[in-house]
DNA sequence: CCTCCACAGGAAGCGCAGGAGT
DNA sequence: ACTCCTGCGCTTCCTGTGGAGG
């Protein structure tokens, strides 16, 4: 073996990890423990599409991690398996709505599973619709599409595209439909019209968050399988399922802080992962999540979020709706740059606020009138860090730190 | 008890960019 | 070249509201 080998395969042999790829989240492992019932259930209700039929549509509840695209996932595979065994057609599509956030993006992705070639933008909803339909229409397979995180779409764009996929059956002649929606918020169903209510919720399933003796069970055997052996401290699985148990039972979440434990471990050469390496994880979970969202802002989201910074006192204090908007108002004018308006302003904390990168409330001064109050949930240095990436927010912050 | 502040947040729509079809 | 489509960031106009102060 040449020197050069050896450098490769030192640097490709892991000391913490023997199968990382288990514990990313897009993973399926064979066994789901703690999810025995829903899958049954689902099951249960796609079993007839191997008859050919048309299974029931079925509605899944259930917050983030507690299963509901793994198990959709799992016997949406396994069905596939056993269906080319016995020669019946079915196909399914999974499209994860939150990543495809708009009807055109989400009949595009359909399309796109049939081999269809669809633009970025260009064509009606219409017309992409109708070319799923014209190419699905005469195949004889029982199609199954999976609409995960559904909420987002209805949320912003309401109905309609459910509607329509409720009824697509009417217009298919030999090909069948059935839908799985998957969502967050229980209280979807409720804003949907009743017409799609009905159709869409002809099963419907709900997923309970784990408790932190059920993660460990879900973290033993993928650490087992992730890890080399003795890489962990023995705290470390109970820990991570503790943390995220705490954050409403979430397994995405704990799987995630084994993982990043694990790379922070082996990023400085160490042979074993400790305490200290999940609570790294946890902060730099967070760094990048934040860091995600605010590199994608637009200019005058930047700059709300600047001028939250400051007249919060970089989080130590709280501020009102109103003195952002004088702040910055300031900050646009020493730029020469146009303002935006109180109502977009007002938007887009509203809009930091549901990402959880500020945290507010809205209160009622009485006389004084209603409004929001705000401060940085999380750490000021993350945000500050996150926004000097853009040349402009450095300078700004460089001129800020002058006058201190 | 009523008023009226300082906004929240819904609805409609505008202008532009990116792209398709004709 | 021209029309038509959507997404995006934004504006305009709007109605709604908890409670301190009169």
């Amino acid at each position: 073996m040449t020197n050069l080998d050896e450098i490769f395969n030192s640097a490709y042999k892991s000391k913490v990890f023997r199968r990382r790829e288990v514990l990313l989240p897009d993973y399926i492992p064979e066994i789901l423990p703690h999810r025995d019932k829903e899958i049954k259930k689902v099951a249960l209700t796609l079993a007839p599409s191997l008859r050919g039929e048309r299974p029931s549509n079925i509605f899944i509840y259930g917050l983030t991690g507690t299963g509901k695209t793994a198990v959709v996932k799992y016997v949406l595979r396994k069905l596939k398996e056993n269906a080319t065994g016995k020669g019946v057609n079915i196909g399914y599509i999974y499209v994860n709505v939150r990543h495809r956030e708009t009807p055109y993006r989400i009949l595009a992705d359909i399309a796109e599973h049939f081999n269809i070639r669809v633009p970025f933008t260009g064509l009606s909803i219409g017309e992409v619709y109708n070319r799923i339909i014209r190419k699905i229409s005469n195949i004889e397979t029982v199609f199954i599409i999976t609409l995960d995180e559904v909420d987002f779409l209805v949320k912003k764009y309401g109905d309609d595209l459910l509607y329509n996929l409720t009824r697509i059956n009417e217009q298919l002649s030999r090909s069948k439909v059935s839908l799985i929606g998957i969502t967050n918020s229980l209280k979807l169903i409720e804003s949907l019209d009743p017409r799609v209510k009905s159709s869409l919720n002809e099963e419907e399933l709900v997923f309970p968050p784990y408790d932190a003796k059920q993660l460990q069970d879900i973290l033993y055997p993928r650490a087992m399988d992730a890890f080399v052996e003795n890489a962990l401290d023995e705290d470390i699985v109970p820990l991570c399922s503790a943390l995220a148990a705490r954050d409403h039972g979430d397994a995405r979440r704990a799987l995630d802080l084994l993982r990043i434990a694990g790379e922070i471990a082996e990023r400085e050469e160490r042979d074993r992962v400790v305490k200290d390496d999940v609570m790294k994880a946890r902060i730099e979970i967070e760094r990048d999540r934040v860091s995600d969202i605010i590199k994608t802002l637009p200019l005058h989201g930047k700059l709300v979020m600047l001028s939250i910074l400051i007249t919060t006192g970089y989080g130590k204090d709280y501020a009102t709706t109103g003195e952002i908007y004088d702040k910055y108002k300031k900050i646009v004018s020493t730029l020469g740059f146009e303002e935006i308006t109180l109502r977009r302003v007002s938007g887009i904390i509203g809009e930091l606020d549901m990402l959880g990168i500020i945290s507010g409330r809205i209160i009622s001064r009485g006389r004084y009138g209603k409004t929001r109050v705000i401060n940085l949930g999380g750490d000021a240095n993350t945000i500050i860090e996150a926004l000097r990436e853009d040349p402009i927010m450095d300078e700004i912050l460089d001129e800020e730190a002058k006058w201190k």
